[in-house]
DNA sequence: TAAGTGCGTCGTT
DNA sequence: AACGACGCACTTA
């Protein structure tokens, strides 16, 4: 597979107790995850450009890594992420999450203050919903300024789950 | 309390 | 120019 820009990206399947998610691969590093789809599973062998080295040892650490961070513990080590996919201001959004610890919850106001800019608090959701690594860079730890989740691209029941399995207890 | 409305504000397309 | 994974103030029931 390439992107318009040339770049080959390899989709590589993790198969969990969860169902089948799919890593992608940059040179740079992973640079996607896509949730257990559940329709029709993808063919790994349809790559076109078999993988180079770097990415099978990534997809090592980024397969043991998922099946740590399923069970909501904080994963010891973590493939090189990619996210040049983003913009400035996304990524300052994503590298506010990734200081998120298991289990420990911001609001959207809270990021935007910590990207000093108080008042992008809607721009906070547009950048969580353009995550492209979900789980590993955690925006299922960003939840609305009452404790409601919020929304979240893979899905309300991921959130809940992911949450569920750090220990975060929900609003009575 | 709970649920609904309106609006400011910002980044992205 | 339009749209959101927001947040707040402010109605209503």
């Amino acid at each position: 597979m390439k992107t318009d820009n040339g770049t080959h990206i390899w989709a590589l399947p993790i198969t969990t107790p969860d169902g089948e998610f799919v890593a992608h691969y940059s040179m740079r590093g992973l640079c996607g995850l896509d949730f257990p789809s559940l329709g029709r599973r993808p063919n790994p062998r349809t790559a076109a450009v078999p993988p180079p080295p770097d990415i099978h040892r990534w997809h090592a650490i980024t397969a043991t890594a998922l099946a740590c961070a399923l069970q909501g513990q904080e994963p010891e080590i973590l493939p090189p992420l990619d996210c040049s996919s983003g913009t400035e201001f996304q990524r300052q959004v994503w590298q506010v999450m990734r200081k998120i610890r298991p289990g420990q919850t911001y609001s959207y106001a809270e990021v935007a203050q910590k990207v000093g800019n108080v008042k992008a608090v809607r721009a906070v959701g547009g950048a969580c919903g353009a995550n492209p690594i979900p789980v590993f860079v955690p925006c299922h730890r960003v939840l609305a300024a009452d404790h409601r989740l919020g929304g979240f691209s893979g899905g309300l029941d991921w959130k809940r789950k992911l949450l569920a399995r750090e220990g975060f207890k929900p609003p009575g």
